[in-house]
DNA sequence: CTGTTGTGCAACCCCAGAGTTGCTCCTCAT
DNA sequence: ATGAGGAGCAACTCTGGGGTTGCACAACAG
């Protein structure tokens, strides 16, 4: 997947993917309305992105800001523009983590059961949610 | 409300996984730590919980509530004490769920460039963050 | 050069929610 | 029956951050 148009240095894939940043990036609804929009837009700018929001441009940049810090975003000049692209890198790697969390849980588990069989502790805690 | 003494049973009806909820549960670092401790407990009371963490006992069980809204957690009751268990489900919904995003995002984002590469557009925005 | 457009910074408002405390009720042990 | 310990409910505080407004500054068009 190496394929920079940039010219010059092309090593700079992920300085730390922080699971804790991207999972309060996506946390809140508007970003997230944010993020598709700037998906299908391939690149947009903030005043652009705002036009078609709820929110105000200060409000859309201070978002864009924070899914940056999150590495969700790149931003990019153009002259007086600043374009902004979506970047999957890091939702890649937070997707890999929660699964893989899962994954682990879903294995204690199954010991935990196994274990229940065996010994005689009749009542697990059932699956039961809603009153 | 099925009458489920087996969790082992084949009968999982998964409502509907909101990923807002889960984003959001899974945004707060108390609610991380919490589901952390949790599954590596396998089930445990919420004073046990808040007995490890550095909260009380009654912000422990709002977050817990929080969990349980968005399914990563279930209650049991086993006489006077309240069991939680971790609940991977939900997780792997969202986890699959954000991995199709990163997907969809990366072709969407090698559509544009093998675009740029054709027409004289010179600059897309580089990747550059934090100077 | 001047006007227009759009970005960037700063101060400010305001509400959701994270956390606490205090009490009551229920369950188990003696 | 009575006491002890844990769970549940309710009211309250207070910080964070989502949102706004206003203005200053830089870049293109004429």
């Amino acid at each position: 997947m190496g394929g920079e148009s940039s010219p010059g240095a092309a090593g700079e894939p992920e300085p730390e993917t922080d699971l804790g940043a991207v999972l309060t990036a996506l946390s809140d609804p508007t970003r997230r309305l944010l993020l598709e929009r700037l998906a299908a837009a391939g690149r947009a700018s903030a005043t652009e992105l705002a036009e078609g929001l709820p929110v105000s441009r200060q409000a859309v940049l201070k978002h864009l800001k924070v899914l940056g810090d999150a590495g969700l975003v790149t931003s990019g000049r153009a002259g007086r523009a600043v374009l902004f692209e979506v970047r999957p890198g890091p939702l890649d790697a937070c997707a890999r983590h929660l699964a893989e969390l899962a994954s682990t849980w879903d294995r204690r588990l199954h010991n935990l059961k196994r274990r229940a069989e065996a010994v005689p502790t009749p009542p697990p805690p059932k699956e039961s949610r809603q009153p």
